[in-house]
DNA sequence: TTAGGAATTGATGAATTCATCATATCGACA
DNA sequence: TGTCGATATGATGAATTCATCAATTCCTAA
């Protein structure tokens, strides 16, 4: 097909690559329901350290590591270290806007769609901690 | 893991999916080359004929068809038939809105990490028919 | 009423992504 | 300096997505 892949999977890979790849990569990264929810806890707070991702989240350590590397991967968060925990934010405020435009389409889908939208609060398994007040981002 | 996937992988299967994952399934929907250039030819012009993406894409006709068929199963996009040609459009102009915010956290990203963007005019075997001034979109 | 163009569907192997487990690194502090 | 908590990395099989080819449906016009 017209569409070449041979210059790699990420965004980094040489100037040749045409925009729609790289955007058809960035919504890679954002393919999965652990980073979607990974993004919008840090979108709610200033920084968030990977002990509380884990409580909220649930997930095995390793597992949420593999999405925050993915993440990290796609310059979307950035990781820093404070003592012995590691705090992530979000690499751009530009990647809250992506998630609330992408929540007001959903809206409008799920409108037509005659299906309701539900808010994070009543979600099974998420372990909502101090500071997560459940509101839907 | 607490996010569950046993309802399905589309955004329908039931009331109780939580919005993280809807979002996610969005993503997915747009996690490919062919799908994002698609979306944004549609996105310049109010509706497109199958022939018309042929050409641009230089995809072989299943396979555009395949991924047009994830478009509609993602509700980005609407089919309708005039006469013996399919014409698609934007299911919503909010589809559009993603794809520009998209496109401005790209720049910063890609600001930041030095590379330059290249505008889709110089890109490899994508047949510039008439109407597609070459515009970044 | 059938031939042909336009588009979709189905099937298949290849490639990619995911989840899980085991192992490794890094830093604080005893 | 050795150990523990915190996090990351590597390896593996399972699941999903992709690209390609063949077959099918739908429409139009001869």
């Amino acid at each position: 097909m017209a569409i070449s892949t041979a210059e790699g999977t990420d965004q980094f890979s040489g100037a040749q690559r045409p925009l729609y790849e790289v955007k058809a990569n960035l919504f890679k990264g954002l393919a999965h329901p652990v980073r979607v929810r990974v993004l919008e806890v840090l979108s709610a707070a200033d920084s968030v350290s990977v002990t509380d991702l884990l409580a909220d989240t649930g997930l095995e350590a390793s597992h949420l590591s593999q999405h925050l590397s993915v993440l990290r991967r796609h310059n979307l968060v950035v990781a820093e270290r404070r003592s012995s925990q590691m705090f992530y934010r979000l690499a751009y405020p530009e990647v809250a806007n992506l998630l609330t435009v992408a929540r007001s389409l959903l809206v409008k889908i799920l409108e037509t769609t005659q299906q309701q939208l539900v808010s994070t609060v009543n979600l099974p398994e998420i372990v909502s901690s101090d500071g997560d007040d459940g509101r839907v981002t």
